[in-house]
DNA sequence: TATTAGCACTCTCGTTACGAGAGTGCTAAA
DNA sequence: TTTAGCACTCTCGTAACGAGAGTGCTAATA
């Protein structure tokens, strides 16, 4: 692939931000008009055509504009575009709102999709932060209905989950809570090999409760852990890529089911380090159903304890400067 | 408003079942033809005339079939639909599912908005179940790291919540488990009020606890309390309404925010009891951005103690029967 | 009196034709 | 190497038109 002469990067950037402004094919013409070049259009066509050739521009059909490939807004995203900083005034904003929210982790999470649903005008997701490996620190045992116990299990890292118990007898609360304690003192800080160890010297009550604190140990370690928050599914609505309300059809279904979701985000996110952001362009040949859509993914958390995944999955054509900004910000 | 002879109440029901299969205007010699009716295309079109004289059916255009206008389905949901069971092998299949996954709560909203979106092909939400007033039952103070506490508060009714809590300086495990023991002792069962009168004969520490717990007691009084759980978005996206895409993007932001949701839940959930089943057609003139719906609402739970909603939206001309067995049976 | 056959009329929708507009590629000149 | 000029191509909006479906009304019929 051979490297750009300078007037050839100007052009193909400047072909990507008219494409992500309008959505539709740019001509030579209207781009030398539209940012007063110093060259005529008959030298942009003729650039133009070694774009096309080198595989960065496409014609839709003879004799129409260009618009970018997806190798085009690879080339973009990775040496055009320069670190568009988000203003101070927005960043100060955002702060003070998470500086309101900071206590309640679930408002927190909603507030974060919200943000990058505004900032970015395209769908957001967040998702719970969980421990790579989970791992025992306290649980709490507190009677509801009658044989009804509800079990709440906090992880090293601060997730709490919670379960419905249904015994065989009716229990009370003290005892309940002798129990917990036991179990509290055995088990702190192990993981679920090391409570599945401890099964044989405990009485069928402890068994149960232990037995389904193992699952959610477990369950911790799968990639998606908890809730996945979502927001400005309407935005992306209106973007004309998705006026064939199949692809809509389709990148909706993978915000939803949770594997297409897991599977997403197992292969990416993981790879990367925390605080690096991803950029997914057109599903990378990998993802069909993503095909004309674009993620821009992002890590955080305390590496080794606890991560999640913040996210937002756009038309190919969004802004990028802005959106990884944001991604990388929050 | 009239009442209707069985000949106009057999039309009005093939036209709208027509209507729902074809979402196309539906006209009289089609009807004969597909029905195989007893009397003549004529005889329908002077009763369908008289039906839409009475504002139970619409033409969109002079000499184009009939289309039912919102009064149309009320009448037809209210009147004319007899009550469609499942078939006994979904209900069984449905109970197994449940019954797999009852013991956590998260995925038990998660299962009944996906079986919900599935039965009905259409979107359906669920909202967490949440007491109609906060009753503190317990609660739990985790240190994480340095100076950060989790608190962990269990409602009465079995709601769990959870904060972060931020101290002015370290604090050992130890303290923060007498200082939770305290207050457990103190304050069973209490609701907002009455812990806020307690307040005076605390220390510092435990009146930044007893706040944050206050506060946490207040917001479940609000409608809508934890988690909304939604599925099967991308079912509804198909339908040929939604294809202007500005109806989409408007009944999927009803579903986004919070504060519409919380409004239109309020406004009818809470007036009706455990077990009915409301029917919300075309936005009953209250709701603009869902003219072009229809939802199927129900509230579960034990009432007076903890009840959520769940529901489900579709096109105005969704299969009622069916949607409402499956609303009324989850 | 209620129903039906017949008919003229209306409105939509798909197809076709056509011209304007925008853009390209190429050639020749600067 | 750049640019002016030009012939050519393709899309898109508009208009025209005929087929199809449906209606309302009138007159005949059971």
């Amino acid at each position: 692939m051979p490297s750009l002469s300078e007037r050839q990067k100007l052009i193909l950037a400047l072909v990507i931000r008219d494409y992500i402004e309008t959505a539709q094919p740019v001509g030579s013409q209207r781009l030398v008009d539209k940012y007063g070049l110093e060259f005529s259009s008959a030298t942009v066509r003729n650039e133009m055509a070694t774009l096309t050739d080198a595989g960065y521009l496409r014609q839709p059909h003879t004799s129409a504009g260009r618009e970018p490939t997806e190798d085009g807004y690879r080339y973009f995203v990775r040496q055009l575009m320069g670190h568009t900083d988000l203003p101070d005034t927005t960043k100060r904003m955002i702060t003070h709102q998470f500086y309101q929210a900071r206590q309640d982790m679930d408002q927190w999470m909603r507030l974060a999709a919200s943000i990058l649903a505004h900032q970015s005008q395209a769908a957001s997701l967040v998702t719970a932060p969980h421990p790579e490996q989970g791992h025992f620190k306290h649980l709490e045992l507190v009677s509801t209905f009658a044989r009804q116990v509800l079990m709440v299990l906090v992880l090293a890292g601060g997730e709490v989950r919670q379960q419905m118990l249904v015994l065989a007898e009716p229990v009370s609360q003290e005892q309940l809570s002798a129990v917990a304690d036991k179990i509290n003192q055995r088990c702190q800080g192990m993981d679920a090999e090391g409570i599945s160890a401890l099964l044989g010297q405990m009485d069928a009550l402890e068994q149960d409760v232990l037995k389904l604190t193992v699952e959610e140990l477990d369950r911790s370690s799968a990639v998606l852990g908890g809730e996945v928050y979502r927001d400005g599914l309407s935005n992306v609505l209106g973007e004309p890529e998705f006026s064939g309300v199949d692809m809509a059809r389709r990148a909706l279904r993978v915000l939803e089911e949770r594997s297409l979701l897991e599977d997403l985000l197992s292969r990416t996110i993981l790879t990367s380090g925390i605080g690096g952001v991803q950029v997914l362009i057109g599903g990378e040949g990998t993802w069909e159903d993503l095909r004309h859509c674009s993620m821009v993914l992002a890590r955080y958390g305390a590496p080794g304890l606890s991560t999640g995944a913040v996210g937002v999955l756009g038309p190919i054509r969004m802004a990028y400067g802005r959106t990884i900004s944001t991604v990388r910000f929050v």
